[in-house]
DNA sequence: ATCCCTTTGTGAACGTATGCACAAAGTGAG
DNA sequence: CTCACTTTGTGCATACGTTCACAAAGGGAT
């Protein structure tokens, strides 16, 4: 291997690794709490229920921050990893849908701990209009686009019904942002250059019956299973 | 204790295709209620957001229920993932921690139309313990493994704080429970055998972040990256 | 300075997932 | 029947992800 400069402008990490960071990031900051210094890839693997191997693979997609015989300085490699995911800087979040969800999003302190700030709450119903949640007053979902403009908005939250959710994304979309986290049972289309993640309760419930089913397949003489697994990253 | 993961089995269906068949069958379902009686791969593949290659791999590992020239029957099809995912028999679940999430997902509706029946809520707090939601009476934590094991309950969500999670985990296990889905900021380590799924908004949140910067990076004169991604299926 | 111990960073092997491209299989018209 | 057309199911190439295993690097003791 050539020693060069230019590794750190390899800034291609896969996606796998981008997945597991916030858990590398949130083992971390546990440790920094509990005073600790410095971590070998042992140890923080095993915080963050990963192989020790991948970690170590992983981290040197960052960089090569570890000291070999010693492991990793604690605060130093929370900084590296928080500077790759972008949490140095203030990102401004807007939730869409202040039903039952959204409420409990709103409300959510770990939200804040991270670099993120609920800056605008949004529904379309009139009595939930002008409610204030979490030292927030539920705006118009008429005032969307002007909202998320005046308070630079950048990621956007949608937990409305999901009849509502494609429209609400083409709005949010065509006011420049290209983040969004959907709540609605739907599939949000999107053009090129938009990231949707979705988060859906129903998909994780069903994908944990078909394991649990066959579990009990198990005992009427089928093929013992592959067990145990841990949903791993998304791609 | 090495885990191997045998693949060599009749029944073994990818875990990215188990990841994928609730996508196809809610598309599925909303085309049987619009009357539709028969799909092909490529429509079903737009409808559900992915490629008709990868879809028809996937219906393929159930087995052949395709017709060439004509597509696929929706209904029968609708029957064959539900009962490949274990959707045709009935689930209880229980949710732990009834506070802010809990109870957003404990009035979700979504829940029961699939096979899900929310069985039982359990709360550590005596002024949440006894309330009513969703028809269902609180239970005290106290109750726990009593009121799992006398209703049958076989999937545990838990919308504790982090720092309870583990030790309803551990508890849950104990009473034969495999399967959990859980929502606390937290790894849950679990034995062999037990199915852990989480869903970890900031996670999502953080995976958003990163691909934001980078967009932004992108006036500075760093490489232009693929984008446009949606979030894939979790292994 | 030398040796021993620990731990990183990564090459290499293997496993899993994706998507193209096409033969095979089916429909229906004439 | 044959022919034209549609669409499935899958072989294959390629990309991506995981894990093992070990040389190289660093720390510290003597
Ligand atoms: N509650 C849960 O636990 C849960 C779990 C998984 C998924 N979801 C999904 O999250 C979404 C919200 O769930 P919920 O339980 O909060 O539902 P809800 O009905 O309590 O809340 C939906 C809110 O969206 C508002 N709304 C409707 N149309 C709107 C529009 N066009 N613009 C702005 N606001 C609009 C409604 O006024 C309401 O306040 C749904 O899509 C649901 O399927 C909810
Ligand atoms: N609210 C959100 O939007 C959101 C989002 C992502 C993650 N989470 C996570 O979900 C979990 C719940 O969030 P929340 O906002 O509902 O918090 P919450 O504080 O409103 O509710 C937590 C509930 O758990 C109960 N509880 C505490 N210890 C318990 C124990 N040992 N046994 C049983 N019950 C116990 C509390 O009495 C409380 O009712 C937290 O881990 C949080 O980090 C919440």
């Amino acid at each position: 291997m050539i020693r060069r400069l230019p590794q750190s402008r390899d800034r291609g990490i896969p996606e796998a690794t981008v997945a597991r960071l916030p858990l590398y990031l949130r083992a971390l900051t546990g440790m920094a709490e509990r005073g600790v210094a410095t971590v070998s890839s042992e140890d923080l693997a095993l915080a963050a229920g990963v192989n020790s191997a991948k970690l170590r693979k992983d981290l040197s997609h960052l960089g090569s921050y570890g000291t070999r015989g010693v492991g990793y300085d604690v605060e130093y490699l929370i900084y590296q990893i928080s500077r790759e995911l972008g949490l140095t800087q203030d990102w401004a979040v807007a939730i869409v849908g202040i039903g039952n969800l959204g409420r409990a999003l709103a409300n959510y302190g770990g939200f804040v701990s991270r670099g993120f700030r609920v800056a605008a709450l949004f529904d379309a119903n009139p009595e939930v209009v002008g409610d204030h949640i979490a030292g927030l007053n539920v705006e118009h979902i008429d005032e969307l686009e002007a909202v998320i403009e005046r308070r630079g908005v950048s990621i956007v939250v949608i937990a409305t019904p999901a009849a509502a959710a494609q429209q609400i994304c083409d709005r949010v979309i065509a006011v420049g942002v290209t983040s969004i986290l959907n709540f609605a049972p739907t599939v949000l289309s999107v053009p090129e250059g938009v990231d949707v993640r979705k988060v859906d309760l129903s998909i994780e419930l069903q994908i944990l019956a078909f394991h649990e089913q066959r579990k009990g397949d198990r005992e009427s003489g089928g093929p013992v299973m592959a067990e145990g697994l841990q949903q791993g990253a998304s791609a």
